[in-house]
Parts: C-alpha cells; sequence; structure tokens
DNA sequence: GCAGCGGCTTGCGCTAAATCAAAGCAGAGA
DNA sequence: TCTCTGCTTTGATTTAGCGCAAGCCGCTGC
C-alpha cells in the first residue's frame, strides 16, 4: 500500500515456465507451498495446473463469496485475509507471506477476502485440475492436510487472543509471532538481544486482526516504547529491544 | 453418513460392545465421521486402529500439550473443546456433537484440551497406524482434509465473533449456529415458525466460546427473553419463538 | 421436608477499550 | 520548495461489558 502509484496496474498471468528445468524458480529453498512436497521431475506434473500472477499492491484479488476457482502459493510480497460484515466492520484472519498457501477455507465459494498489501507474486492452481494430480501424488494431498493442520492450530490460538486477552497481551504476542514467522529457523533456545521487524501491514489492519481499533494499537505501541521495550525506526519497522520482557507480556499459553 | 454404519466387520482392538452384531451401533445414519468416506467392506480396514471409548461427564479427555497419540470420532454427546492461559482464562474453541471429527489442531503435541460436556462415546484411532491407512485408502485422507477445510471456515467465522461483534450479536448468532447444527437437513427454504433446542453446555462454557462473561451471557438471554424472541423451559433448553428476528441480530457475513 | 450446594440471574458501580477530536508527520505531486 | 493527503499518534470523554455481590432456583442427600 505504500508505495502505491501503481495501485491501477494490472493483474498479470503467466504460465509457470521451464518445467522441463524441473524447478520452479519462484519457490526458493524455504518455501513451504506445495512443490517442496514434490521431487524436482514431479513438479513439472503440478506446473500443468499452475500460473503466475502478479497483484500490486492494495488489490483484492479473492472476494468472499465468490466461486473457489483456485488455490494459491505466495512466492513473494505479504497479503492479507479478512472476512468483514455488512456494516463494514471487519476480522483479519491472518496475514500471508512467502511460502503460504491460501485457500484451503472454502466450501464451494471462498470464506474469506484477501488483498495484496505489498505487491504480491503468487503461483495460482485451479482447485479443480489439482484436485486431480492429487491422485497421481498423494503426498501433494498429505501435505495440503499438513498446511491445514497447522493453519488449525494458528487459528485456534487467535481464538484465545480474541477471546480472553488484553491489548498489550495482543499487541505483544503478535509481535512474538511475526518475530518467529520471520525467523523460521530460531537457531538454538536463546533469544538475541534484539531483533529488527518489518511491519508491512497499516495499523487498520493490525487492529483488524487483533479485534482492537488503531488507536488501542498505538497506544499499545507507545506503551512498549515508553517501557523500553520495542523501538520504531519507521511506523513499519520495529526493534524488539527486550524480546524476552516483550514474550512476558503475551500470558502465553497454558 | 450412509444407512450402513460404522463396521460390517467387528472392532478388533477393544471391542465395548457388540462385535458379534458385526454393526457398530454407536454411529447412526448422520454420522459425519470417517467412516462415510469408504465402502462397506473397507471400513474394515478402519476397524483396525481404531477403538471404541466411553467418556463421563467432566471428564478431560485430551490435554493440551499432551503427544498427540489419538484422533477421536464422536459418536455420543458433546464435547468442549478449548485453550486456556495460564491464569485460568479458558477460550472455548468449539463444541463437538455427534458426527464430529476431533485431532485435527495438532502438531506433536494436542494444542488443544478436550472435556466431556454429557456422556460422550468416541470411536479412537491411533494416528501412526491411522497414517499408514490413508495409503491404502486416499479417500479417508481427502475426507479428513475436508473436514480441515470445513473447520477453518467455521473458525474464521468465530475470529469474525470475536473480534468484531456485540454480545448480543455473539449470542444470536451462537443460536443461529446451533439451531443449524441440530437440523441438518432443514428442508426448504422456509425458517420454522419456532425451534426449541437443547444447550448441553454450562452457561460458563459459553461465555468462553462467545468471549464474554457468564454475567453478560446471561444478560443477553435475558433481553432476547424481554423482546419476546427466545424463551427457556429450562436453563439447558431454549425455544426461538421468532427465529427470524433472532437471525437478524447476528450481523450477518458480508 | 429441608438444608446445603452449585449454577444461573440480577443489580450496581467500575474500567479497559472504544469513540470523538485534534494535532503531528512523511511521502507525492505541483 | 510547499501544500495536500493519508496515516499515525495523542488527548479527552463515553460506554459496553466486566467484576463483585446478593439473591434465586433446582437438585441431592439426609
Amino acid at each position: 500500500m505504500r508505495d502505491v502509484p501503481f495501485a491501477r496496474r494490472p493483474i498479470t498471468i503467466n504460465p509457470v515456465n521451464s518445467p522441463t528445468s524441473g524447478q520452479c524458480e519462484d519457490c526458493d529453498a524455504r518455501h513451504v507451498g506445495l512443490c517442496d512436497a514434490l521431487s524436482d521431475e514431479d513438479i513439472g506434473f503440478l506446473a500443468r495446473v499452475a500460473q503466475r500472477v502478479v497483484i500490486p499492491a492494495g488489490k483484492t484479488f479473492i472476494e468472499e463469496g465468490d466461486p473457489a476457482s483456485h488455490f494459491y502459493d505466495v512466492n513473494q510480497g505479504n497479503v492479507r485475509v479478512f472476512k468483514s460484515l455488512a456494516d463494514g466492520r471487519r476480522q483479519v484472519t491472518g496475514f500471508m507471506g512467502v511460502g503460504d498457501f491460501l485457500g484451503l477455507a472454502v466450501s464451494a465459494q471462498y470464506a474469506f477476502s484477501a488483498e495484496a498489501i505489498t505487491d504480491v507474486n503468487l503461483c495460482r492452481f485451479e482447485r479443480a485440475p489439482l484436485l486431480q494430480v492429487f491422485a497421481e501424488f498423494p503426498a501433494l494431498e498429505r501435505k495440503l492436510l499438513d498446511v491445514a493442520t497447522h493453519e488449525m492450530v494458528i487459528a485456534q490460538e487467535q481464538m484465545l487472543l480474541l477471546g480472553r486477552k488484553t491489548a498489550i497481551e495482543r499487541v505483544t504476542s503478535f509481535l512474538m509471532s511475526w518475530l518467529e514467522r520471520s525467523e523460521p529457523f530460531p537457531v538454538g533456545a536463546s533469544k538475541p538481544a534484539a531483533a529488527k521487524l518489518s511491519l508491512p501491514m497499516s495499523r487498520t489492519d493490525l487492529a483488524d486482526y487483533l479485534g482492537l481499533t488503531i488507536e488501542t494499537v498505538s497506544r499499545s505501541f507507545s506503551q512498549l516504547k515508553r517501557d523500553g521495550l520495542i523501538a520504531f525506526t519507521d511506523v513499519h519497522e520495529v526493534t524488539l529491544l527486550k524480546p524476552q520482557r516483550v514474550a512476558a507480556l503475551t500470558a502465553g499459553d497454558r
């Protein structure tokens, strides 16, 4: 949303190329999407039902209630997934980033909307053919089940946050989980002394994710600043000065 | 599920009752568990990894953080699924009833606890062997993916409720969704003039499910009573006198 | 029958967060 | 450079829902 003169740039769609190479070059080693469930030579089959899509920041590319035609792998950028009420109240159910899979919470229609926060690169799979491919490669289906399982865990965690945590607990919980996502390989038990985090989403997104108002989110951040636990270099870049003490405010599980 | 229930073969591992009859009388025609993904003769294979379990009301049978050893199908009674914080705050993430599947929101450990609300009959499947069976019967895995998908939709709906709805919207939303679960076959578009609902869970459960206090739940019910929209014959039995008008208070989706 | 107990309801302040309002602030365009 | 615009922060006030406390209601056991 920030660097957005291109809010009207079109969505581009391309075939996934180089099935011959056996590599989907959009998917890097840390990709947790569909690709890493397959061997190199099998990825070519996946490419048969895949397209690459580029979404400009701010664009809605999944609309709640529309027929659920595609799955998506996020290859670049960040996405907000949300539901909304008739009067405009909005609940962001998740932020998706590189390697995340999109399109499981679905019956015949999408149960959610999705918008690009930054410019976003996606791999798009048509649902029907993909379900065919499952028959050939059960590993894919297993992968999807694993993804769904993991999403359920996160969803329940979020319900706990939304139903029972205070404002500061919500904000610190978010910071710690976002830290974890940003550092997929924590390496050892020791938390670093400080960690810099990019927060691509707006305060409004954050508020709608945490079930708060932007003012309350802002005030919570300010309090954490005052207490010397975090610092902002930019509105969208926070440093956890005392990760331990931030973590202590999350009212962790159990 | 189909007319023919769980097993044409005896349940071999822990036959609680009537294996000789060749029928799992616990699974009635409306069962939406694992069984209905399989043909009659294949169900026998499922039985290889199944046990029947009876849980008395109030008993905790899944403890958050314990190694995730089993899946469960609910065959009788009601279950509350929840997470809790160190200080005792609790979030009920769902109420499970006949036909519901339990145990997906799991990594190596259970991410939730589960307790019997009423006396409960379960079919229990060991995870490891069940995953083996998947190889033989991919339909099972597909079924599980469908279940997970459906759970995701419900979870997101609940996040919207917890993050953005008012007390009365939460209570009426619950009533309408519980009504839907209780009447799996709505038959035609017309809502009945009145519908009687059994609410097996306590007010505390309800409060912890809706992210409210018992007092607020009670007050919301009282207001709906005052407005002539519902009536209680018993604390655990409510009648929706004006389902339409109750539905109008839910702040429905989109 | 009735005393005790656990769960539910009701009344009454109280408070965390929402709402309303007014500045800051930084990037985009002229 | 300066202004405009959209986002963010901060302050003042309001309020929906909380927390406490008292009373109620229906069961259980004596």
